[in-house]
DNA sequence: GTGATTCCGTACGCTACCGTATGGAACACA
DNA sequence: TGTGTTCCATACGGTAGCGTACGGAATCAC
């Protein structure tokens, strides 16, 4: 048992309660329960409720994009780069539950009713459909073709994690996708 | 003003409340006080919420699914039907808010918390994309491949509604997106 | 128009959460 | 061992929603 809780303690546990409960469970005393804790720690570490969705955010913001990115950059640009992502947002979507991609849907809605968090959704979605068009630079037939191409893929992998029933085929569908993405070069 | 309200005002209510502040803000009085009346009449309509939001899965599984079905019906089967339901999709997307379209990624979330909403929502995907896969019968090669195409563009569809603003538009991106899935028969 | 039925307003007790105030435990360090 | 700091538990008042009870208004039947 960790006696003492930190800041990111009280984050990570704010992202378990969102994956589990949605929005509505991002209450303090609910989650203080979660901890072993009471909101004692809770209004220790943070100002308010408030204070508490902003590092949330933040180290969002950070795990959703950045960690990836750099996971990648080993990687030769281009195909084997973008087919490494495919690779990681399909398997990674059921993983346990701290802040990673797993309360991504449940963060997404609740852009849906709050400005700020829109706004770092937005941020991330531009950043990973611009990364993805990237990768296309040397396959699509000009910049407006890797550009929809991009938004195309990135939106066919947002909407097979929403689609529960279809287990191990998604980064397969995706491969397809991108294979006949491809294929289409000069014609 | 309506003075007397029915079952189905209150439905719609559920739905324009899901639609502007998600699952919570499904609440009784809150509601009440939108529709200017008090939960007296609620709790004359509905025997508790859970019979409220059992309503509301029901109206939805009814418009969300069948009714676009039987919109289509006059239509020629196979791709004038798919083009069409692609361009209902994309367009009624943000439409004025009640139980249709624009609720849905409200209760898909909700679906993520209840599991009687995710059944329902599970029988809605799973009949359009059946619906989707039959139009694709003469332009695929064969089952497994309309099923995965049929996927695919499901999961596009979803998918580019979630992403706010897409660049050119979502019905031509998923129209080319048909095109080129097309193109591929015999290949 | 009057009686019965349908529908709604209001009041009450209950629970859950927020935000603050305050005392005290746990720890670091001398 | 003592002392200051860090961190947490508890208690309190306030708000919001749930569910019920009950009375009264609106409407219908005839």
């Amino acid at each position: 048992m960790t006696q003492r809780l930190s800041r990111e303690d009280w984050i990570l546990a704010g992202f378990r309660a969102l994956t589990v409960g949605g929005v509505g469970a991002l209450r303090v005393e609910a989650v203080a329960r979660d901890l072993g804790t009471t909101k004692g720690s809770f209004y220790w570490h943070f100002s308010d409720p408030a204070d508490w969705r902003t590092s949330m955010l933040d180290y969002w913001e950070d795990t959703a994009f950045r960690q990836i990115i750099a996971a990648l950059e080993p990687l030769a640009p281009g195909l084997p780069r973008l087919q490494a992502l495919v690779q990681i947002a399909t398997t990674m979507n059921h993983d346990p539950s701290h802040g990673g991609a797993a309360a991504e849907p449940a963060l997404r809605d609740w852009a849906r009713y709050a400005l700020d968090v829109a706004e770092v959704v937005r941020r991330v979605d531009a950043g990973r459909i611009a990364y993805v068009k990237d990768c296309l630079r040397d396959t699509a037939r000009d910049d407006d073709e890797a550009i929809w191409q991009a938004h195309l893929i990135y939106a066919a992998l947002l909407g097979l994690q929403i689609l529960p029933a279809s287990p191990g085929n998604d980064a397969q569908t995706l491969a397809k996708l991108i294979a006949l993405l491809i294929a289409t070069k000069g014609k």
